[in-house]
RNA sequence: GGACGUUUAGCUCAGUUGGUUCAGAGCGUUCGCCUCACACGCGAAAGGUCGUAGGUUCAAGUCCUACAACGUCCA
């Protein structure tokens, strides 16, 4: 066994295990019948993505919990893939061809999807080279995209069953426009930013008369456009106005004031304009109205040719300007107010939204919308953390139309073909089309139709993404083994975007939810809580954090400092506690093979050795402590509390294991000269390290597969991630309650011998007696027997053990659960210290006191509360009285 | 404006059904140690009226109400 090095250097281990695990396909699930399949699709990352440090938090998620399954004995599969992104990677490839010089209308519809896919190929795998970066043990063999045929046809299908089940249809609409990408964005897709604008109050006069309305806005150019002014019918100050018309000054259009509800008397003047081709409300108030809409806009936001031609061709800001001269010019702008209001933005390019009156596509959601909700009120689905339930809920309830149409060539083509009289046939590809025509019995061919020039919203293929994955509609044996899905790790973010339509896919279309749990990740912020963003540049390379740290401990840190639902603050200094966590995990297992390779071969078979063979403390306590740590770890996991496990291990091997456990080996390894003791205690140490590897594969899979490697000679396929993992029901019975009580006045008798020898100043090359006064012969039993734990761990010289010992004079004195301690020091003492430290202890225990005579002395406390708290109140004060008691007595022996 | 969340040590956060010597951990700080696995380490210490004000209860960090600050999402 070659020597291990005295530090873990991940940069040695992790690409040559990564590759070793994947070729030997350790990571791909079968369809095993005699086992339970346990499915996590992973949310597909864009392909012109690069890997954040968000993407680390939710896939080392998603990785721990299907490395957990798969230890347990599940079928675990993670299905990888990525999806086509149809504006960031249109835009992407826009510019690539702008860089040459040329466009992509220049190059035509196909020639520019040819392209696309030609970028996709060479740069469109970035991300899954770097995933595999962080050790995820995706089965690579089922990678997927959101553009191949499988999917593609999952699509079509689902289009075409919507539209002739009515659920789809194209209508005319306000949508959110962006007029730089030149396509209609959803509700979603739209982010609202608080901007400081203004208020311009602007005079209407009223025909026939020399009077006027004002009307306030902050969007004067829209008044173009406008066909009517409205205020509340109930508002008196405008009531003999209402039914009369005014005029649009500069436009010089005579348009109804009228009169609705929805006017807010209190907002400006109360008299707002109505618009209903560039604004969501007045759209909808002139549906109610029967008002005409003016679009006075193209699509790139430049005036068109419905407003006066000086107006003609400017960009709606140059138009505001100019408008405002004008109206200022003739005395129509009465005054301007600043005023701070939300603005639309593209989400992807910050461009402010244009409401815009176009033909679109959309999604009926409601009747989608009803089941999905009802499965998550039922608890088919659960949420972790629970509360977005609420999120979920109120979405669901208020549901509006999905606008699925964009304005792209990158992505999946709208399956609607039109006629030359303007009617269309959804079909799944033209052969169908022209088979539903001849259905219809007209007289037009296939010839005739041509295809809607529109691609779908990317999210309108990752909806379907937990089944379209097996490529449904095709009945796949994968299909019936792996969906649905287990568990979905995702951000909260698009609980709307993707959550949600995937909870309705999965139901309209296999009937059954995609998943069962789903797991909403922390955002990950910087160190003083900004959201991490290219622009202010605070957001850490994941590669050079890997490089630097290891991948393990970039993942283990994460996990610890992630807290449940909040977002986490990261710095790549905080690294280090991932670093030094596998570093001890190292060292701890280089120490126990060290010792154990020193021993003679003997015909290399170890004896075999359990808990009930030992009758030594510490191995019974690590035991109970071991058996706890996997009951409460797979409690922790078996609820998605992930930072809970994570925080259980990290004690049980730093603290237990290694500060307790491996302290006491090594001085019974010193103690004895027994070759076959010593084998068997290295043996049943290695034991149970070997098995608090296998619980912390999951979180650090690297560390931990190196060392098993080491811990044995293993076969060339053997690895600790196919291992079962401890499981509660062999190690429950191994819980001693006993022997941790035991153990634990052990250690409180050291931690308090350590407190005087660091109070004192004693430093440990002096050795130093110890009297133990007990008054329990138990306790007096378990310094005996431990009695070489006790010298070496505190360095003693005389030790004495007894009931009742009279007390040594010039001793620094501790009560340890009713124990007296005595540490002799004849002239070394400095009395003043000892007596501030018994004071001091003296003092703590009397508030304690006062605190629980407070209770015991309330009759309501005695009369009311359970009997057994009483019980307990009574013992506290008793423990309490008598340690003051000891304490007192050994002070003023310390004066006198 | 509405919904949801957060507020506990200098910093970042645990504290799961109200009651265990309930006020904890990591980092940072201070003191002492290169003790033959690990200085990416070992031992010890200091540090908090649990956001504010009420309420329920024998008992509140924990439950209820209001308020404040901050954050997120939706108008």
């Amino acid at each position: 066994m070659p020597e291990l090095a005295k530090q873990y250097n991940p940069q040695e281990v992790e690409d040559k295990i990564y590759h070793w695990w994947e070729s030997s396909g350790f990571f791909h699930a079968s369809l095993n019948p005699d086992k339970t399949p346990h499915t996590i699709v992973i949310p597909p990352p864009n392909i012109t993505g690069i890997l954040h440090m968000g993407h680390i938090l939710n896939n080392t998620l998603q990785d721990v919990f299907t490395r957990w399954k798969r230890m347990q004995g599940f079928e675990a599969c993670w299905i990888p893939g990525t999806d086509h992104a149809g504006i960031a990677t249109q835009n992407v490839v826009e510019k690539a061809l702008r860089k040459e010089g040329t466009s992509l209308r220049e190059l035509g519809r196909e020639k520019f999807i040819e392209r696309v896919w030609e970028w996709r190929t060479q740069y469109g795998g970035t991300i899954n080279t770097q995933l595999r970066k962080l050790g995820v043990s995706c089965d690579w063999e089922r990678e997927r995209f959101t553009m191949d045929e499988g999917l593609s046809n999952a699509v079509k299908e689902v289009f075409v069953q919507l539209y002739d089940k009515g659920l789809i249809y194209k209508g005319k609409y306000i949508v959110n426009w962006c007029p730089r990408e030149q396509t209609a964005l959803s509700d979603d897709e739209v982010n609202a930013v608080e901007s400081v604008g203004h208020l311009w109050h602007i005079k209407y006069p009223i025909e026939n008369s020399s009077e006027f309305i004002v009307v306030a806005t902050t969007r004067p150019e829209t008044m173009l456009g406008d066909t009517a002014v409205a205020v509340n019918p109930k508002d008196e100050r405008y009531k003999d106005l209402v039914g009369k018309h005014c005029i649009v000054p500069i436009a010089n259009r005579v348009i109804p004031i009228v009169a609705d509800d929805f006017v807010d008397p209190s907002f400006g003047t109360g008299a707002v304009k109505v618009t209903p081709a560039h604004d969501p409300n007045d759209y909808q108030t002139g549906i109610r109205l029967n008002l005409p809409q003016i679009i006075v806009m193209d699509t790139s936001a430049k005036m068109n040719s419905n407003v006066p031609a000086r107006y003609q061709g400017l960009d709606r800001y140059e138009c505001r300007r100019e408008l405002l001269r004008d109206l200022e010019k003739q005395h129509f702008l009465v005054k301007t107010e600043d005023h701070t209001h939300n603005v639309g933005h593209c989400y992807r390019c910050d461009t402010v939204i244009e409401p815009y009156l176009s033909d679109q596509w959309f999604v009926k959601m409601k009747p989608l919308a009803d089941p999905a909700l009802k499965a998550v009120k039922d608890g088919k689905i659960k949420f972790y953390p629970e509360r977005f339930t609420k999120t979920y809920e109120h979405w669901m309830t208020n549901i509006r139309d999905w606008c699925i149409s964009r304005q792209l060539w990158w992505g999946h083509r709208i399956p609607a073909y039109y006629l030359p009289d303007g009617s269309v046939i959804v079909a799944r590809n033209l052969q169908e089309a022209a088979e539903r025509l001849k259905a219809k019995g007209s007289h037009y061919t296939a010839e005739d139709l041509r295809q809607d020039d529109d691609v779908l919203d990317t999210w309108f293929s990752s909806w379907l993404w937990p089944f379209s994955v097996h490529n449904w509609p095709e009945e796949s044996d994968d299909l019936k083994y792996f969906y649905p899905t287990d568990v979905l790790v995702t951000a909260p973010d698009i609980i709307f975007f993707w959550v949600a339509r995937m909870v309705m896919a999965g139901i309209e279309f296999k009937g059954e939810v995609p998943f069962r749990h789903v797991y909403f990740t922390s955002l990950i912020r910087d160190a003083s809580g900004r959201k991490m963003s290219k622009s202010l540049g605070n957001s850490p390379d994941p590669l050079d954090v890997i490089a630097t740290y290891g991948a393990d401990a970039l993942r283990f840190t994460v996990l610890f400092i992630a807290p449940v639902g909040q977002d986490v603050l990261y710095d790549n200094d905080k690294c280090e506690i991932g670093r030094n966590f596998a570093n001890k995990i190292w060292n701890a297992g280089r120490f126990l093979m060290m010792h154990r390779d020193q021993l003679p071969i003997d015909n290399g078979q170890l004896p075999l050795t359990s808990g009930k063979s030992s009758d030594d403390l510490s191995d019974k306590w690590i035991l109970s402590r071991f058996a706890s740590t996997v009951k409460d770890v797979t409690l922790a996991m078996d609820n998605f509390r992930v930072n809970d496990a994570v925080k259980l291990l990290y004690d049980f091997l730093w603290k237990d294991f290694c500060d307790w456990y491996v302290e006491f080996v090594k001085n019974r390894l010193q103690e004895t000269s027994d070759v076959h003791l010593k084998r068997s205690i290295v043996t049943r140490a290695l034991r149970i390290y070997e098995e608090t590897l296998k619980l912390l594969h999951p979180f650090m899979p690297y560390v931990t597969e190196e060392i098993f490697r080491h811990l044995a000679d293993r076969a060339a396929d053997e690895t600790i991630m196919r291992t079962m993992m401890p499981q509660v029901k062999e190690t429950e019975d191994q819980i001693d309650p006993v022997a941790e009580t035991q153990m634990e006045f052990l250690q409180n008798v050291i931690t308090a011998v350590r407190q005087i020898r660091s109070e004192m100043n004693i430093p440990m090359s002096k050795a130093i007696d110890f009297v133990a006064s007990c008054n329990e012969f138990e306790k007096q039993t378990i310094l005996e027997q431990n009695r070489n734990a006790l010298q070496k761990l505190l360095r003693l010289d005389q030790m004495t053990f007894g009931i009742a010992l009279p007390k040594p004079g010039y001793a620094a004195s501790s009560v340890v659960n009713g124990q007296e301690i005595f540490i002799p020091l004849k002239g070394l003492i400095d009395t003043g210290v000892e007596r501030d430290r018994l004071q001091k202890e003296i003092d703590r225990l009397e508030g304690q006191l006062r605190g629980v005579m407070a209770k015991l002395n309330n009759e309501n406390f005695v009369g009311k509360a359970a009997p057994e708290i009483i019980e307990k109140e009574r013992n506290k004060q008793q423990n309490f009285e008598q340690t003051i008691q000891k304490l007192k007595a050994n002070l003023e022996q310390l004066i006198g």
